[in-house]
DNA sequence: AGCACGCCGACT
DNA sequence: GTCGGCGTGCTC
């Protein structure tokens, strides 16, 4: 029999599969598919993952090397994880190997052993209690000694590093015999004791209903969880957990970038009695791999984290959720351009598990799913303690005076609110003292010299910014087309804004919380604390302000311009603003303090403005998709596009036009029906941190036809020798088009 | 993507 | 004479 051959994914951009020798002295039955190999690649060595197993390889046998070293007797992941990356490099267009190494923590992908750190766990003995006397003295070992109280079976380090106990304090623990150290498996615990530490909240009937159907349903069932600000979807979560845990499953749960915040992370933790792991961006590499161990061997029942967190492995799942489904943080903007909220939908899929997408401002896509009937939408209307819904009222600006953005009518608004002792946020979406510096004798404005931009004037210190590539440099005097003096300020940014409030409101502090002003990693936590005493103050600042946290002393809020979201060259502008507005509106008031809303406009009879101000999101979501159906955008077609960018224009262009070339060609020849190449066109900006960039957008009625189309043509463009001379990359459903 | 090879210009 | 710029080719 001929020695079996192997084939595998190796962390290279090269979409294709090496083949390899087995290592020498491994018989073919003792080599997985899935398990990790290291291997000499060129000049070095890698390590990658058995892909297949075959007799016979297509590369001549003097070329084949021997793989070095079998890192794993079986596989690194579970089945339906494998599938998972599978169907993630083949949708995504991305290659496996590519695919894996962005999954798998960096540990791994290092050769690294797949095992915690030990298999030694901590418990308690005999006669140990918070109080001993022995530790009086030792926050430390107290909180030790409590934690592990709580797990009489004992724990493992990668959990107890969870909650920042130190090897110190348990090694100081163990000299003075309050604690010893097991070796034996902590899985699957039978003994028996309360799954909560604290008791669930009573769900009002729109929460029990949203549980009932979560909780009768089997298998695999997609729910889109549309509840308002204060609705108590994080209940619903918990609740449904709940019922997760009972049944010895686990369940993972995905929250925005900016929404693992420590109050998040302790609301999950101070509910149940179970191992919870958090993958927050402060874990170092070692605890990365001990939370995904924990995870992959049923250790952890909880698994909380953000966009990459999807690919953790579950011994036992049961449940996923997406928090704020919505967000655009669940799509990875680089590399391997996946989106975490329908990899979670795919994955409950394959996991055969319930999936929660939740939301006050959901998807267009989601909310098209429920159209098309893939989800059943719960709703969530009611808020808790009968506070009452804000008031959204717009503000017509045709030709008031504008200062520092604001109209005189919400300067005088704002007023009032603060004299009556109330907060007052205001919303503006751009940094800095204004957009542009420009020549009021020529008209000559300040732009990037890298990029087809403009720069944005700071003030402190003065200095014009570049908000795209980063470069910076001093502000003019003169002009330098027509060496006029009157260089002036045009439009208003979040510190031109501040600067106008507080020469309005001298009286009142004046908080500005944007990129500039938290720079320290403290200084929100300032800025919270003195929002939450609840002096009458102004709050100014960017989409910061938008999520998660609540303000309740906050009982106006201001959104500056909201005319930019309707005039977008993007066709998701619309759907953007809306959820930007109603997730600003949504910081603001109490059951005793309802809020009020003011969109500052110039088009306050634009239909779709009317539809957020005089009713609500759903129906503003009705009439924008109407819109997207009537122009064949989706969710009602499917996209792909491909970006190409060089420091030379001729090269992008080449590239571009080459794949358009070689697309028409397959459309013909594979008789591909129902898709539209648009492009190439230079990118919405052109010239960005000095290189050219340009795109062609792929339309297709059928998503079958496009991934028929995708699949021929990025094989044949990888070997298209313009390739190598332009930066590429294709995505997938992509978000935006820059 | 790395990494080596190879061919040219401009330095100690 | 060598150092190093990046075009080109290859990775089982």
């Amino acid at each position: 029999m001929p020695a079996p051959i192997i084939q595998v994914a190796l962390p290279s951009p090269l979409r294709r599969l090496f083949d390899y020798r087995g290592p020498a002295g491994v018989r073919a039955e003792h080599l997985p598919i899935g398990a990790r190999v290291r291997v000499p690649f060129g000049n070095r060595q890698l390590v990658g993952l058995i892909a297949g197993i075959a007799e016979h390889s297509s590369v001549p046998a003097g070329k084949l090397k021997q793989a070095a070293e079998l890192l794993d007797h079986q596989s690194l992941l579970p089945d339906s994880l494998w599938q998972l990356c599978r169907w993630t490099a083949s949708y995504y267009q991305h290659g496996l190997g590519d695919t894996l190494s962005s999954a798998l923590p960096v540990l791994l992908r290092q050769g690294e052993p797949a095992l915690a750190r030990q298999d030694m766990l901590w418990q308690l003995l005999p006669g140990a209690y918070p109080e001993h006397p022995a530790i009086s003295r030792a926050p430390k070992q107290k909180q030790a000694v409590q934690t592990l109280a709580m797990h009489p079976h004992g724990l493992s380090h990668a959990l107890l590093s969870q909650w920042g106990l130190t090897r110190d304090a348990l090694e100081s623990l163990e000299r003075k015999g309050l604690v010893q150290r097991i070796t034996q498996s902590p899985h699957h615990s039978n003994e028996p004791r309360p799954l909560l530490r604290e008791p669930a909240l009573q769900p009002n009937d729109e929460q029990q209903a949203a549980l009932d159907r979560i909780i009768a349903a089997e298998g695999f069932q997609c729910w889109l969880l549309e509840g308002v600000t204060g609705s108590g979807k994080t209940e619903v979560y918990l609740q449904a957990i709940e019922h997760c845990l009972k049944r010895q499953r686990q369940a993972l749960v995905l929250i925005p970038e900016i929404g693992l915040t420590p109050q998040t992370m302790e609301r999950f933790r101070r509910r149940f009695n179970v191992p919870v792991v958090i993958l927050h961006s402060g874990l170092n590499d070692r605890e990365r791999l001990d939370a995904w161990i924990a995870a992959r061997d049923g250790e952890a029942s909880i698994v909380i984290g953000t966009r990459s967190a999807i690919f953790t492995p579950l011994a036992r799942p049961g449940l996923i959720i997406v928090d704020e489904e919505h967000d655009l943080s669940y799509k990875q903007q680089d590399g391997l351009r996946y989106n975490a909220r329908d990899l979670a939908v795919y994955r409950g899929h394959l996991e055969q598990v319930g999936v929660i997408l939740g939301s006050a401002t959901p998807s267009f896509e989601s909310l098209h799913n429920v159209q098309r009937g893939r989800y059943q939408l719960l709703r969530l209307t009611q808020r808790a303690g009968n506070a009452q819904p804000p008031r959204f009222q717009s503000l017509d600006i045709r030709s008031r005076p504008l200062e520092g953005g604001m109209s005189r009518p919400l300067i005088q608004l704002m007023g009032e609110h603060l004299r009556q002792g109330n907060q007052v946020l205001v919303f503006i979406n751009r940094r800095g003292f204004a957009p542009t510096l420009m020549c009021h004798d020529c008209g000559w404005m300040a732009e990037c010299r890298r990029c087809d931009a403009r720069m944005t004037l700071h003030q402190f210190p003065p200095q014009l910014h570049c908000h795209h590539c980063g470069s910076q440099r001093p502000v003019d005097r003169t002009c330098p087309s027509c060496q006029g003096e009157q260089l002036r300020p045009v439009g208003a940014g979040t510190e031109r804004t501040e600067e106008h409030l507080i020469s309005c409101f001298p009286d009142f502090p004046v908080l500005r919380i944007d990129r500039d002003t938290m720079g320290r990693k403290q200084a929100m936590q300032e800025m919270l604390a003195r929002i939450h005493s609840g002096e009458p103050c102004v709050l100014v600042g960017t989409q910061m302000l938008a999520k998660g946290h609540h303000f309740p002393d906050v009982t106006l809020v201001a959104i500056l311009d909201a005319d930019g979201g309707l005039f977008s060259a993007d066709f998701r502008g619309p759907e953007r603003m809306a959820q930007q507005i109603i997730q600003v509106a949504g910081r603001a008031g109490r059951a005793s303090k309802p809020g009020q809303v003011i969109i500052q406009t110039h088009m306050a009879e634009h239909p779709l403005l009317l539809d957020l101000v005089e009713h609500d999101y759903a129906r503003f979501a009705e009439r924008e998709l109407a819109a997207r159906q009537q122009a064949g955008l989706p969710p009602y077609s499917f996209t792909a596009l491909l970006r190409a960018e060089a420091n030379d224009l001729a090269q992008t262009d080449a590239f571009l036009d080459g794949a358009v070339e070689l697309a028409d060609g397959l459309l013909a020849r594979h008789r591909i029906q129902g898709l539209e190449l648009l492009g190439p066109v230079p990118s919405p900006m052109e010239r960005r941190a000095g290189r050219y960039r340009a795109q062609l957008l792929i339309l297709a009625t059928q998503r079958s036809a496009l991934h028929q189309l995708l699949h021929l043509l990025l094989v044949e463009l990888e070997q298209q020798p313009q390739a190598r001379r332009v930066r590429w990359s294709i995505d997938v459903d992509p978000m935006d088009m820059f």
